[in-house]
DNA sequence: GCGATCAGCT
DNA sequence: CACAGCTGATCGC
């Protein structure tokens, strides 16, 4: 299977300055751009897509500093013996050349695959359709790759399973286990290998059924060499096994993928992001809006302990549960369980996925039998009314009221705010629900405080851009959080 | 019958 | 609003 092996620098003809592919669209000034985004309503989504990457802000030099690494794992506010549970790999991973190179042809060529899917019902159209939740359709309703997973000047792509086999692809990148982004890897997986954190591996493995030969695990803080691009993961401060991905090309590009990520002061101590001048930031920008203000995950966690303190000194047979998804969230529970010295119940699909962490702060603490402990973690969904009654009815001889915490990043309140105290619970009969303002995303603020830290040439957003008004928005802020001048330039770096 | 995927919904 | 799914319907095997 040969393919028209193009060397690089055929390759890097058809990228801009910028290492992304050109398009025809005229790169002109941001007036002429911003009435683009309004009136060029016709134009392909792919193309909408691509112009938002293209008018990023721009800046100076960054000043470097050697600052020495605090504990990783100090922000999970472990101190755990996580090394224990390292599966043995070693830097030497082999590659396969699997696939033919970086294919940089227009979106509407990127759609064909080998198997056409035929759907009784679209037979007139040929041109790209796109959906409610934006996602890029061509000819046979396969999704197309939007260019902001694709990292240009290499051979990868980022939480880009769902589009088929995306030509020229070499490595696929997994930056932590949510639906939404492994969304379409599945047992039958077969195009290419899947590169992510050890407990995002076991997760793949166990939840997918992934073939373990795809699947290749990385050591957080270690950097490896894959397909000629030196590869380091770094704590993402999102869910367990969630990583930032940062990227060193042989030409002396840097990129930093955040997947998912909830920046932090810490972070301005990694020694990757402290050495290193990014030029391209692809960036989580979920709650990249001044109205998503919310406090510390420390002060909820004191918060969610104090109410549940309260409550059990009113009512001491109050069942305390906490909503999650399948995996995040794990500190709420746990911080209420050493809180008051209780296990905590999970039913058996949720312990075999927490268990996996191979967090034993967290496996040691969880029970099977849930009339033995007040505490109980429970999916977001079944956070309602009528559920917890229910709940509650098949525990009445244990518990005779409930306490529940909704803990989630946009339960946000312009009243609010970070203001814990203006928090009320709902209540109906022997059921309280609090919604808590638990994030796993970045604030505002916390987002302006790591650009501003990290300096990039370029932002990429990788949220939030389904409508050309939100991106122009980002962008602005962008521009305006880079525009700093030289005077607050020091004025954060110390000699560590 | 089963796994994968999609629209719609929260 | 939009997180990170969930539910039910449909498709392909």
């Amino acid at each position: 299977m040969e393919f028209l092996a193009e060397e690089e620098p055929s390759i890097s003809e058809k990228l801009d300055e910028n290492g992304f592919p050109f398009l025809p669209l005229s790169d002109e000034d941001e007036e002429v751009e911003a009435n683009l985004s309004i009136s060029s309503s016709s134009e392909s989504f792919a193309s909408d897509f691509y112009r938002s990457g293209t008018d990023w802000s721009r800046l100076t030099e960054k000043s470097g500093k050697n600052f020495v690494q605090k504990d990783l794992f100090q922000m999970w506010g472990l101190k755990t013996d996580w090394s224990r549970l390292k599966e043995k790999s070693g830097n030497d991973l082999v590659q396969k050349d699997l696939f033919q190179m970086w294919g940089l042809k227009k979106p509407e060529e990127l759609t064909t695959r080998a198997s056409s899917k035929k759907r009784p019902n679209d037979g007139s159209q040929a041109e790209s359709k796109v959906t409610k939740k934006g996602n890029v359709f061509g000819h046979n309703r396969q999704r197309v790759c939007p260019f902001y997973k694709k990292i240009p000047g290499t051979p990868f792509t980022v939480d880009a399973f769902s589009y088929g086999p995306v030509e020229g692809c070499k490595a696929y990148f997994l930056s932590h286990f949510h639906l939404d982004h492994y969304g379409g890897l599945s047992k039958g997986w077969s195009h290419g290998p899947i590169y992510c954190t050890h407990i995002t591996a076991r997760l793949v493995r166990m939840c997918l059924s992934v073939n373990p030969l795809f699947i290749h695990p990385l050591e957080i803080d270690t950097e490896y060499v894959i397909e000629g691009i030196k590869v380091t993961m770094l704590e993402a401060n999102h869910c367990p096994g969630a990583a930032l991905i940062h990227l060193l090309l042989g030409d002396g590009r840097c990129y930093l993928h955040t997947g998912d990520f909830r920046a932090c002061k810490l972070m301005h101590s990694y020694p990757l992001l402290l050495n290193h001048h990014v030029n391209v930031l692809y960036l989580d920008t979920t709650y990249c809006n001044p109205k998503y203000t919310f406090p510390s995950k420390e002060d909820v966690l004191d918060f969610v302990v104090r109410i549940t303190r309260n409550h059990l000194a009113m009512q001491p047979r109050t069942l305390i549960i906490v909503g999650a998804y399948s995996i995040g969230k794990e500190q709420v529970y746990l911080a209420i369980s050493e809180a008051l010295g209780v296990q905590i119940h999970a039913n058996a699909s949720r312990r075999r996925i927490l268990v996996s962490f191979g967090w034993s702060e967290l496996s040691g603490r969880l029970s099977s039998q849930g009339h033995l402990t007040p505490l109980h973690v429970v999916p977001i969904s079944s956070l309602r009314f009528e559920s917890l009654d229910q709940y509650l009815e098949t525990y009445k001889d244990q518990f005779s009221a409930v306490l529940a915490f909704r803990p989630t990043g946009w339960t946000y309140s312009e009243s609010v705010g970070s203001r814990l105290d203006l928090i009320k619970p709902r209540s109906k009969g022997k059921v309280t629900i609090y919604g808590v303002p638990y994030s796993e995303h970045s604030s505002f603020l916390e987002l302006r405080e790591f650009v501003k830290f990290l300096r990039p040439d370029k932002i990429i957003p990788t949220v939030n851009i389904g409508n050309a008004a939100n991106r122009d928005e980002m962008h602005s802020f962008f521009r305006e959080w880079l525009k700093t001048k030289d005077s607050e330039l020091n004025s954060h770096s110390s000699n560590g």
